[in-house]
DNA sequence: GCGGCTTCTGAAAACGTTTCCAGTTAGATG
DNA sequence: CATCTAACTGGAAACGTTTTCAGAAGCCGC
C-alpha cells in the first residue's frame, strides 16, 4: 500500500527508494544495476509491500506467459491427471494456466476460444469435440493448438493421442483369448476417441470371425446402465461388454448388480481408464491404462516445440496403453446358455 | 490482424471504420452511439477479427473480473466438485475463475497467494492447510478471502465448511447402532478437517462410553492401508474404522481385502465423500455426502456479499451432511473374537 | 434568430509496466 | 590532462484499453 491506501506501484517503490521507475524495473528483472541501488530497491520493495502487476505487465511485453487448456470435464480424472501433468509442466517453464471445462458443448467451446484469444494465449492445448474439431481448422487462431485425447486425421494441428484402436483391439483379444465370444461394446458419442476405439474393436471382433455389435452412448453412467440392461433381455444377450470409458464403466457395474449378473461369470466388462477405485469394485475391472503423465506432459512438449518452429510440419503423437487385467474379465466359465 | 500481421488492436477497427477509438470502445461497452456509426463500427469489427486485449482492459479499468481458487489437490473429487460449482457461478456472475492446485504444500500456497496478488484478483476462495490458515491474518492480502472446507475459529474471514464434528458423530452413532464397539478412527494431518472430524468422532464415542482410537495420518491412501494392515495385527483388533476422506475409505478397503478380512463382517467401515464408486465396492460403502454444489455456490455468494459490504462483521456458513448408509456398515454379527 | 438543451463524438490522459535512447559518471588510456 | 570507453541511470515512449472533458451538432421554445 502507499499512502493513499491503494495498492503500491512500481512509482511508489522509485519513490520510497529514491531512483527512477526504470532502475525498479531493472532491479525487479535481474538487469545491470549496481549493488548499492539494487539493495535500496529491494529494501523499498519490501517497505512497500509491492506486488508487480502481470496485465501491465503482459500488456507492456506483449507476452502473456499463459497456456490455455480446454477439457471435456475436469470431473473425468483422465482430464483431472492431465491437468496437473500439464501445469506442473508450464509451472516450470514459468508459465500459468487457463483451465476451462467445455461439458462436452460446442457453444462452450466456442465461448472458451473467443476467451483464450482475448487473453492472448500462447498456446492452447485442447480436447475438443466433433463439431468444434470439424470446424477448428477455419477459425485462425492466433496461437499454436495441440490436440490431446480427440484427433481427426485431417486436422492441420499437432495432437497427443492414445493409440485407440490397438488399445481396443487388445481388449477383444483378451477377452477373446478368455473364451468369451458374444463380446459388445459401449462407445461414447461425442468425440473421435470413441469412434477409434470402435473402430479398434470392430476389426479386432472381424479378424476372429466374431460379429461386433456396438452402440454409442451419452458420456453418462446412467446411459450405459439402460443400455446394458435393455440389451441384457434382448435375444442374442452379450457375454461381456467393452466400453469405452469409465463412466461407462460404472454403468455396466450397475446394471449387472441391479440384474444380480456376477461379475464375471454373468457378465464380464472391460474398459479403459485405470482409475483407482477400478480396483476396488467386485473382483477387480480390466482396464487399459492411459499414460497420463506423459500425455500431459508430451503435449506441453510438443506445443514449446511449435512455438519454437512455427512452420515445421504438423506431429502426431501415438502412445501404447497398458492393459491391465483383472477379476472382471476372468476365463469363462463352460457353460450352455 | 491488420495490415502488418499483427492482432487487431482497437485502433485498427478504429481505422477501418472512420471513427475514434473513443466511439469503437463505446460501441464494445454498449455507450451511446448512433446507429449509423455503431454499424459502421460493428462491420469493422468483423472484418479485422477483432478481439479486446484483456490485459489491457484490466490494466485501464483497474478491475480484474477473476476470482482465484485455491484447492489443495484438484484429483480430489471433492474438489473437482467445488471446483465445478464455483466455475459455473463465477461465469454467469462475468467472471473468471484461475484454479491452483496447493498439494497440501504451504510453499506452494505462499507461491499462489503471491500469484493472485499480481494477478489483482478480486477475491479468492480458499482451501488452505493448517500451516498457511495459522499465519493467514498476517497476511495482509488485499483481497476478500472465503475459506471452504477448512477454518479455525480465530480466522476473520467468511467461511463455508461441513459441520464436521456432527458428521462424524453421525458414523459413530450410526455404527455404534449397528452393534459396533470398538471403532477406530483415521484423520487426516494435514487440515483442519481431519481435526474437526475427530474432535466429532471422539466426544461421540466417550458419550456412549467408548474408547476413542484415532490415528493422524498424512492424506494418502497407501498410509491407510499401512495404518489398517498394522493396526488390525494388534492386540484390541478394532471392528470398524471411520475415515476423514476418499482417499483413506479406499486405503481401508485394499488393507481389508489384503488381510483377507470381508467387509462388514470381518471389518466394517465408512468414511466421507459420496463419490460414485462408493456405490460400487464391496456392499457398498457407507459415507457422509457433503453438499458440494451448495458449498461451492455459497461461497461464492459469501465472497459477493463480502465485495459489497466489506466490513460487515466475518460469517460462517456451517452445512450439514448426509449419512449415506450402505452394506459396509450392516448390523454387526453377533460373535466373540 | 437566438440562447439553452440534449445527444453524440473525438482528443487526450491515464492505468503500470518495459525498453529505447540519451546522459552521466568513473575508470582506463593516450 | 584530455579523451575514450564501459557501466550504470533516468526520461519518455509505448503497449491497448477506458473515461473524462470539451466541442459540435441538432432541436426546442421563445
Amino acid at each position: 500500500m502507499n499512502a493513499s491506501g491503494k495498492t503500491a506501484s512500481i512509482k511508489d517503490v522509485a519513490l520510497a527508494a529514491g531512483v527512477s521507475v526504470a532502475t525498479v524495473s531493472r532491479v525487479l528483472s535481474n538487469g545491470p544495476v549496481s549493488e548499492a541501488l539494487r539493495k535500496r530497491v529491494e529494501d523499498a520493495v519490501r517497505a512497500t509491500g509491492y506486488r508487480p502487476n502481470l496485465s501491465a505487465r503482459r500488456l507492456r511485453s506483449q507476452h502473456s506467459q499463459t497456456i490455455g487448456l480446454v477439457v471435456s470435464d475436469i470431473r473425468n480424472p483422465f482430464f483431472t491427471a492431465v491437468s496437473r501433468a500439464v501445469e506442473d509442466a508450464a509451472y516450470r517453464a514459468g508459465m500459468r494456466v487457463i483451465l476451462c471445462n467445455s461439458d462436452e458443448n460446442p457453444e462452450r467451446e466456442e465461448l472458451y476460444l473467443r476467451l483464450m484469444q482475448e487473453e492472448r494465449i500462447t498456446g492452447l492445448i485442447f480436447a475438443p469435440t466433433c463439431a468444434t474439431l470439424d470446424r477448428l481448422d477455419t477459425l485462425d487462431l492466433d496461437f499454436p493448438v495441440v490436440l490431446i485425447d480427440r484427433n481427426a486425421p485431417t486436422a492441420r494441428h499437432d495432437a497427443v493421442v492414445l493409440d485407440n484402436p490397438r488399445a481396443a483391439a487388445m481388449l477383444v483379444e483378451h477377452l477373446h483369448a478368455q473364451g468369451y465370444r458374444r463380446i459388445a461394446g459401449l462407445f461414447g458419442n461425442t468425440s473421435t476417441t470413441g469412434q477409434e476405439r470402435y473402430e479398434g474393436y470392430r476389426s479386432a471382433m472381424s479378424a476372429r470371425g466374431l460379429a461386433p455389435a456396438a452402440r454409442f452412448l451419452a458420456p453418462y453412467a446412467d446411459a450405459a446402465e439402460q443400455a446394458v440392461v435393455a440389451w441384457m433381455a434382448e435375444h442374442d444377450r452379450p457375454e461381456a461388454f467393452i466400453v469405452s470409458n469409465s463412466l461407462f464403466l460404472m454403468g455396466v457395474v450397475k446394471a449387472a448388480r441391479r440384474l444380480k449378473l456376477p461379475i464375471p461369470d454373468g457378465l464380464a466388462v472391460a474398459g479403459f481408464d485405470n482409475e483407482p477405485w477400478t480396483e476396488l469394485v467386485g473382483p477387480g475391472l480390466t482396464v487399459i491404462e492411459q499414460p497420463v503423465q506423459d500425455i500431459g506432459q508430451s503435449a506441453m512438449a510438443l506445443l514449446f516445440e511449435r512455438l519454437e518452429a512455427p512452420d515445421r510440419p504438423r506431429r502426431r503423437l501415438v502412445l501404447g496403453g497398458t492393459c491391465i487385467v483383472r477379476g472382471s474379465t476372468a476365463a469363462r466359465m463352460a457353460d450352455a446358455d
